[in-house]
DNA sequence: CCAGTATTCATACGTATGATTCAAACGTAC
DNA sequence: GTACGTTTGAATCATACGTATGAATACTGG
C-alpha cells in the first residue's frame, strides 16, 4: 500500500508547518504538495488547528517512550545514574531524529524546536505533552545533583532545553554562526557537545539569590 | 510633541510582531492599535518587509553599542577579562531590558529571541546586525579560554544563544516550566543564572571529536 | 498669505485564506 | 451486489490580507 491519505497530509502538513510555521503554511499547499484535496484536511482532522495536534501526536510518543525507556535502563543499575546519563537520555531521542537523515523525523524536530520557541499559544501543544516526561527527568535531575536547590536545577533544565531548541529549529545554525567553520560530519557530535556543555552547567555552583551578595 | 506617526507604527509593530510573530500580525492590527491609517505603512516603509527590518534598526544599535562598552571597559584593564565578564558584557544589555519593564524594549527582545529560533529567512535580519558583535566578542572569548578549540568555543556559543533566546523571547517561561514554583523577582536573576550555567558550560573539558572515543 | 511639499486619509483592488457544501466516483468487505 | 467508509472535484462563502491610488489635509519656508 502507498501511503493513506490521512499519513500523506500529516507528511505535507510536518513539512509545512516545519518549513514555514503555522501561520504561513496554509491547508492549500499541504493538500497541494500531497495530492490530495482539499476538502480532505476537513474530513479526517476537522480544521487546521486540529491537524497541527495531529502532527505533533503522531511522533511524540514514541520519542518520549524512548527517553523514559532509556532513563529506566540508567536507573535499573545499582549505583544511581551519573547527571551525564541522565541528561544523555533526554537528549538522544530528540537529537538522534536530528541526525539521522529520516526526512519526516528530521522535519518534525525543527517544528518541535520552532514551536518551543515560539510565545504564542501553540505551545500548549507541547506544554501537555511534556509533562510526564518532566515528572521523570526533574527527580532524576535533582537526585544527581543532589546539593543543588531545585529552583536552580529548574533555570538549568530550562537553558538546556533552549539550547537543545534551537539545535532541532535549525541544524545548520552552528555552520552560519560560524562562517562555515564548524561543520557537523558525525551525526552524535551536537549530542556529545551539548551533554558536555549542559553537564558542566548544571554542575555549577548555585548563582541563586544569595550566592553572589 | 506626542509621538510621530512612524513612531507609533514602530511601537505598535514591535508588540504585534513579538507578540503573534511575522505572518500572523497584519498591518490592520498594526495601524489599528497605532491610531493611524493604513497606508501610513506604505508611505513610511514601504511595506511590511521593510517595517520589519525598520523595528529591529531601531534599537539593536544601542544594544550593540552597550555591549562593546562593556566589553572596551573589561578589557581596559591590566589584566585580561576573566570569562564570566564577557559573557556578562554580552548578555547584561539584553536581558536588562528585558527585566526593567521599558515596555517597548521588552517586547523588543521578545521579538529578538522569538525571531532567532525560527528558521525562516527573517534571521537574515538578524545575521547580518549579529556579525560586528561575533567579531569582538569570539576573540574575546578565545583568549578567556585559550586551551578551547575554536570549534568548541563555537558549539558553547550557539548553546549560550539559544538558552538566552528563550529568556528572552517568553520571560515567564521558567514559571511555567517549574509549574510555578520559580518566579524571577530580582530582575538581575536571569543574568545571575544564565552567566554561571554558560560559564561552566563553556569551561568544561573539550568533547569534540576525539575526546570521547 | 501663499505656494509647495509632506503627510494623512478613505477607499478600492486583487488575491489568498480556512471552512463548508454536494454530487459523484471509488474501493472494499459482508 | 449492495452498503459503507473514503476520496474527489468543484464551487461557494465570508473574511482577511498587502498594496496602491488619489483626494484631502497639515505643515513650512518665503
Amino acid at each position: 500500500m502507498p501511503l493513506s491519505t490521512k499519513d500523506r497530509i500529516l507528511d505535507a502538513a510536518e513539512r509545512l508547518f516545519a518549513e514555514k510555521g503555522y501561520d504561513a503554511a496554509s491547508l492549500r499547499g499541504v493538500t497541494g504538495e500531497a495530492g490530495v484535496n482539499l476538502a480532505s484536511v476537513g474530513y479526517h482532522f476537522g480544521g487546521k488547528a486540529n491537524l497541527f495536534r495531529a502532527v505533533f501526536e503522531r511522533r511524540v510518543g514514541g520519542i518520549n517512550a524512548e527517553r523514559l525507556a532509556m532513563l529506566d535502563a540508567a536507573e535499573g543499575g545499582d549505583s544511581p545514574p551519573t547527571l551525564e546519563v541522565v541528561l544523555e537520555a533526554f537528549l538522544a531521542p530528540a537529537l538522534r531524529l536530528v541526525a539521522r537523515k529520516d526526512e519526516g523525523h528530521e522535519r518534525f524536530m525543527q517544528l518541535v524546536g520552532r514551536t518551543y520557541a515560539s510565545s504564542g499559544e501553540h505551545i500548549e501543544v507541547l506544554k501537555s505533552v511534556f509533562q510526564e516526561i518532566l515528572a521523570r527527568f526533574f527527580p532524576a535531575l535533582q537526585r544527581a545533583l543532589p546539593e543543588l536547590a531545585p529552583a536552580d536545577v529548574f533555570w538549568r533544565l530550562h537553558f538546556m532545553l533552549g539550547s537543545m531548541s534551537v539545535l532541532l529549529a535549525d541544524p545548520d545554525r552552528i555552520r552560519v554562526l560560524s562562517n562555515g567553520t564548524v561543520t557537523v560530519e558525525d551525526p552524535e557530535e551536537p549530542l556529545r557537545q551539548l551533554v558536555a556543555f549542559a553537564a558542566a552547567g548544571f554542575r555549577a555552583s548555585a548563582a541563586g539569590q544569595g550566592s553572589t551578595r
